[in-house]
DNA sequence: GTGGTCTAGACCACG
DNA sequence: GTGGTCTAGACCACA
């Protein structure tokens, strides 16, 4: 799976990184069992320090998004939970972005409708829309 | 308008009274040419520091959400264009909030109607349908 | 407070710092709201790394004994929820210590006599019962 | 005796098989005398590495729970004595758990419920009182 | 080989 | 001033 960093950004390197490995997830590029590559793996192909890739690690361990293998590494985590914290957190970043919205001038179908958009693109649906 | 800051938040300071200025225009409790509170009073009135204000004052201004006025101070903005800025950063974030879902097994129905119930929320439509 | 460090231990520094910041609580030595130390501070104090404070000041903030105040730093945090993922790796560790007792002949009474101990001397209130 | 590995777990391999033998002394699953299965044999058995179980083996054999046998390989130890030394590392872990339990607002009531129903369990005797 | 820990020094965001 | 991020290099525990 490719993994693209850009280091002027504003967003941390973790964040990144960790990011992409969430959009890895979703899609089903990364299935659960698969062992991510090692942290001196991957920070040398990404050419950044290896704590800044054990950092994404712990984030998405302690999120529940991989798991730490004492033999294989980091693994994508099976069954995650719905649990209430992530469902609590997710309302209120929803909450930020519709009000944004609002004061844009975007009405109620039309949030929707990107919402839907957007589920489906990190779905990685889009591509399937395309074909049929 | 009332202002709750909690300094214990992840989210600075600065942050936290910017977006809750932008809950008030979209919830319509502040209105296009209605002035804010002066730097100054707001800062001693919310016990933070004078230039964490003028922080936030700065990003409503850049991002459009007020105005400044050299007499009236900041002022909330008239009609905000929906700029395709704004609507790239969106799609940005929703598209996050979609994969983080997905990994968490929320189907697409389900994050549309958490979009749309948190889309009323900021609206502040709530209120008007337990009223209706 | 007094806290002192093992360089020679086989516990970690930083699960060092963190259970002598967890006992000062229980004791009361350290009150809710209280603020501790900067890490610099105190990595200054200790002649340790900063990172390695950070690090355990990470810890207690992530298990909820500490808050990190953006203003004060670290403070000591409230009314700690009991909660049940505590009060599982409580049990864990206490199943595992009353098995190694076993193997030593440690009778129950024995056992809860040493429990009781331990909680008093957690507590602090072995002074007092000097005293008394 | 089924002895179960959780390579997830942030504890480490060897240190799960170690606890799992304890556990098994102390339920009376495993007599004293009793051989334990050979190190390739149980490493075999649970698709581990042969340094793994060897580790384990060291550890049980320094700490008294077993003795090595040339010719039987580890048997579990007889009547384990109650030395100084374990009885330190005792307190100091109950002392830890008591303190992080104070934190948590148990009671030492509570407590030390807690420490006779953990006691039972690794007694095993939770079943004969189901019995009974 | 893996990740975990510790140290060290730098820059930046926040207040 | 505070903590957060990133880099760098070292050693150790684990498997």
């Amino acid at each position: 799976m490719l993994i693209q960093i850009d280091t002027l950004s504003v967003t941390p390197i973790y964040e990144q990184l960790r990011n992409q490995i969430v959009f890895g997830i979703a899609s089903g590029r990364l299935s659960p069992g698969e062992a991510l590559p090692s942290v001196r793996r991957l920070a040398a192909d990404l050419g950044i320090n290896l704590h800044t890739v054990n950092k994404s690690y712990a984030s998405l361990s302690d999120e529940g998004y991989v798991a730490m293998d004492r033999r294989k590494g980091a693994v994508i985590a099976g069954g995650s939970t719905n649990n209430e914290e992530f469902a609590a957190r997710l309302v209120d970043k929803l909450i930020l972005a519709a009000a944004e919205g609002i004061c844009h001038a975007i009405k109620e179908k039309e949030f929707i409708d990107i919402c839907k958009s957007c589920y489906r693109q990190a779905k990685g649906s889009v591509e399937h829309q395309i074909i049929a």
